[in-house]
Formats: structure tokens, C-alpha cells, sequence
RNA sequence: GGAGAGGUGGCCGAGCGGCUGAAGGCGCUCCCCUGCUAAGGGAGUAUGGGCUUAUCCCCCAUCGAGGGUUCGAAUCCCUCCCUCUCCGCCA
């Protein structure tokens, strides 16, 4: 949610700068909600105040003993006057929140325009692509033993896949491994969250009310399953006010993420690639608003130490103002090189949400000279996504036999095995 | 799932339906006193919104959440949520 003093003060910029995201903001609309609501706003507090200043004169008539009777006719017109603006007031506080709630963050200045990932610029590259002599497999020929679609199918459907033995054994390696880095020297604390959240949580983070056609619900339950690790970790904060001592916060969890890949039919259906259930090593930062540009950067080189340490060839692109989520002012992606694809494939999606989901959550701090609050930062990346990782650590250190070496990083967490 | 108890400010804790946004205490901040320490004295100390160029003032809202009764609700009624105790079930 943006700054609702924005919209206040300055709607036309707030339009034109979320039109360098394409998004249309009915900039009219807002102005007559927003005129209709001072209005009625003013009125309803205006009455409340009579009947408050009324109501105290007759519990002080009455203490005194007087006849109370001949207060009681006019305020109880009052009272319906009340009611009629009180039931507006809400209705248009209803609409004015509705359409706030589905506006995107603004893009920051330093964000490409653009309308799709074609528009993305490319920062940085680490490695290079491996070279091979003989046909590249991709991860699902390579997988062949240990990774079964066939046997998920039959369980849950398309999207899903089942792991055995070595193959199962290498998912765990990667997220383990990842959390013992980002916290043993990235400084994380790590944390454990619940699956299963509450609407308002999805709320906070950005997720609801307008992607709720991409959640999985729980039947009978107000509970949507977390599409990431982003969503618990970043609503830890939720309604509180922080001191400033407290920051920055860095937190890190393993968690399964669900997604239900409504509108992506068709794409990426080979393979584990785009899955409804996957596993991955979320990032997030609670930070004041000062720093979180330089958070930004910093976590992402927390991501990329992973690829590094994994051997992993990527390049490290900022996606253009189409490209970015909902919640996000700025984004860099993580795309691992994957020879079976012959192309980058997003691995990590690092995001400056500023205080866009901290508005929404309630989440402030007080500064150090006292007086007042003001919203967090807050700040989220993938460190990884460890089915992705998998399959780049299969279709990367494949040789010609169809056998896959075992990055160093990962042996200790494989019985120091050198191979699958 | 059943029975009972309870949810009040950063914390503890009081609160006959009417100056109670809330006593008192602790904590914290500032000031005074003090050779130092300890103790003591005084003042201040919620959040959101409105008004305002801004501050102060003033106004509105908030005592788990949402409804209701009432001129008036932290106080009465209803529903829901959460916590605790006991029972049941269970990894």
C-alpha cells in the first residue's frame, strides 16, 4: 500500500509514476472518494462530538439531581443523523480501500521501463556456461532413477514430483546446505513458520486481495498455504512498532511453497521446473527505510554466494517495471545457466518492497531521536529456490555418461559422495 | 472435541454505565538533589486519523475482534478469536 498522504498530495505524480509500470490508476475516482470521505469524515466527527459533549452533560446534570428528561428529545435525532453519515463514511472508506489495496508499489528511478522480461537489463555474469562434447541431457533424462512424475501424478495430479533415494537426498543437501551458509556467515537468524496463514497475512505482504486465483485455500479453513517463505517471515513484524536497536532483522527459513500456477497452462511443463509444490531458502530484511537500498544489495550478493559456492554459472538481470511483482520497487533476478534449457532460468528474485507491505502490515519503528514512527523496510530473496538448484546441479555437472558430479560445497551434506 | 477461568497502555495491575485514554506500581526519558555509589524529589511517557504550511492546541477513534442495548459502554448482552487449567484424542 502506498502512502495514502500520496495520494492526497500528489495523485498525478503517484499516476504517472505507477504509469511507467502500466498500471492504470483511475485517478478521478480516487479524487471523488477521497473528496466524499473528508466530508463525511469531518461531518461524522463533528456529530460525534455533540452527542459526546451532550451525553457528559447529562450524567452531570443527573449526578447533580436535575430532570434529565428534557435533554433526552433532540439527541436522539442526533443519533439517526449519526448513524446515516457513519454508514456512508464506512461505504466509502470500504471502495477507497478496495482500490488501494490493489495498487502496485512505485517503481524505483532506477528501474528500466519496460513491459516484459525482454525489457530486463543485465547487471553482472558469474561463470560461464559449461561446454560440453557431446549432447547435453536436461534434468528430467538425468533424474531418470531418483525423480518420479509419474508416481506424483498419480498422488496429486500434473506439477508434482516424488524423489527417491540419492535424488532425495541431494533436494535436502542443497536447502540444508543453504541455511547453514546464510546463517552460519550471512548473519541470518533462522527461523521456522507456519505453512498455513490467514488471509490478513497475505494481505501484509501483498499476495491479497488480488492474487488470490494463485493460492491454494484449505477447505473448510480461513487459511491459504503460503506461495513463500516471504509471507510468514515478513509478517513477523506485522503491528509492531520496532525500536530502532532492533534493526535490521534477517531472517531465513526452509519452507514449501505452493503455487497454483493458474495462467501459466502450457508453460514449462516438463520437468520440475515450474511446480505446484517446491521447496526453497527464503531472505528476508526488516530495515529503516535509510538502508534498504543497501540491503538490497546485499542480500542479493547472499543469494549469489550460493551459485558461487555451488559452481553454478548465472547472470544477475533487474527486471523492468512490467516484470516486477506487486509488491516490489525494485528487483533483481538470479538466472542459473541450465544446458538443458541452453538458456538462463530464474533461480532467485531479490525485491525492495520499501515500506509498501509495511504500510500494510502495520510494521513501524521509532526512530532514535523519539518522536513519532514511521513504516520499515522490508526486503525479500530467494536463497534459492532448491528444486532449481537441483536441476542446475544435474544438467551443469552432468558428463558424457549420463553420471553427475557432486559440487565440493555439497559433499559434507552427502556422505561425501563424488557423484550421483 | 467437552468443562471452567481469563484477555485493559512497553510490562504488572485497578476499574459502582457518566470528565476513565484509563488509578496505582514497574520500566523508560528529562530536570533537581548528590564527592562517588545507592537512595530521594519533580515533570513527562500509547497508537491511528482529522484540523494545521508545520508545531502546540483542539476534535474523533481505539481497553482481543465484530455486532447489539443505551442519551452515554473498558464496564451490560450476543457472536467469533486467542491464552491458561482440567478431561478426551493425538505425533
Amino acid at each position: 500500500m502506498l502512502d495514502p498522504n500520496r495520494f492526497r498530495r500528489e495523485l498525478d505524480e503517484t499516476a504517472s509514476a505507477l504509469a511507467r509500470r502500466f498500471f492504470d490508476l483511475d485517478v478521478d475516482a480516487i479524487r471523488r472518494l477521497e473528496a466524499d470521505r473528508r466530508d463525511l469524515q469531518t461531518r461524522v466527527e463533528a456529530l460525534r462530538n455533540q452527542r459526546n459533549v451532550r451525553s457528559r452533560a447529562i450524567g452531570k446534570a443527573k449526578a447533580a439531581g436535575e430532570d434529565v428528561r428534557p435533554r433526552l428529545g433532540d439527541i436522539s435525532r442526533l443519533g439517526e443523523e449519526l448513524e446515516a453519515a457513519e454508514q456512508g463514511l464506512g461505504e466509502v472508506r470500504d471502495r477507497l480501500d478496495a482500490m488501494l489495496l490493489e495498487v502496485p508499489n512505485l517503481p524505483h528511478p532506477s528501474v528500466p521501463a519496460g513491459r516484459t522480461e525482454a525489457e530486463n537489463l543485465e547487471v553482472r555474469q558469474w561463470g560461464a556456461p559449461p561446454r560440453f562434447d557431446f549432447e547435453p541431457r536436461d534434468h528430467v533424462e538425468l533424474g531418470s532413477g531418483g525423480m518420479d512424475f509419474d508416481t506424483a501424478a498419480r498422488l496429486s495430479g500434473s506439477r508434482f514430483v516424488t524423489l527417491f533415494g540419492p535424488m532425495a537426498r541431494l533436494h535436502r543437501a542443497l536447502a540444508q546446505f543453504m541455511l547453514d551458509l546464510h546463517v552460519r556467515e550471512h548473519g541470518y537468524l533462522e527461523v521456522y513458520t507456519p505453512y498455513l496463514v490467514h488471509p490478513k497475512t497475505m494481505q501484509g505482504t501483498g499476495q491479497l486481495p488480488k492474487f488470490e486465483q494463485d493460492l491454494f485455500s484449505v477447505a473448510g479453513h480461513d487459511l491459504r498455504l503460503i506461495p513463500t517463505a516471504e509471507v510468514p517471515l515478513t509478517n513477523i513484524v506485522r503491528e509492531r512498532i520496532l525500536d530502532a536497536d532492533e534493526l535490521p532483522m534477517k531472517f531465513v527459513a526452509h519452507t514449501p511453497c505452493f503455487r497454483s500456477e493458474a495462467g501459466s497452462h502450457g508453460r514449462d511443463t516438463r520437468g520440475m521446473l515450474r511446480q505446484h509444490q517446491f521447496d526453497k531458502v527464503e531472505l528476508v530484511h526488516v530495515v529503516r527505510p535509510d538502508d534498504s537500498y543497501d540491503a538490497l544489495e546485499e542480500l542479493t550478493t547472499h543469494a549469489e554466494a550460493v551459485l558461487q559456492r555451488l559452481e553454478l554459472p548465472y547472470r544477475v538481470v533487474v527486471l523492468s517495471t512490467g516484470d516486477m511483482g506487486f509488491a516490489a520497487a525494485k528487483t533483481y533476478d538470479l538466472e542459473v545457466w541450465l544446458p538443458g534449457q541452453q538458456r538462463y532460468r530464474e533461480i532467485s528474485s531479490c525485491s525492495n518492497c520499501e515500506s509498501f507491505q509495511a504500510r500494510r502490515m502495520r510494521a513501524r519503528w521509532r526512530g532514535p531521536q523519539g518522536r513519532g514512527t514511521e513504516p520499515v523496510h522490508t526486503l525479500n530473496g530467494s536463497g534459492l529456490a532448491v528444486g532449481r538448484a537441483l536441476i542446475a546441479v544435474l544438467e551443469n555437472f552432468q558428463d558424457a555418461s549420463g553420471r553427475v558430479r557432486i559440487p565440493d560445497a555439497l559433499r559434507p551434506f552427502m556422505d561425501g559422495a563424488e557423484s550421483l
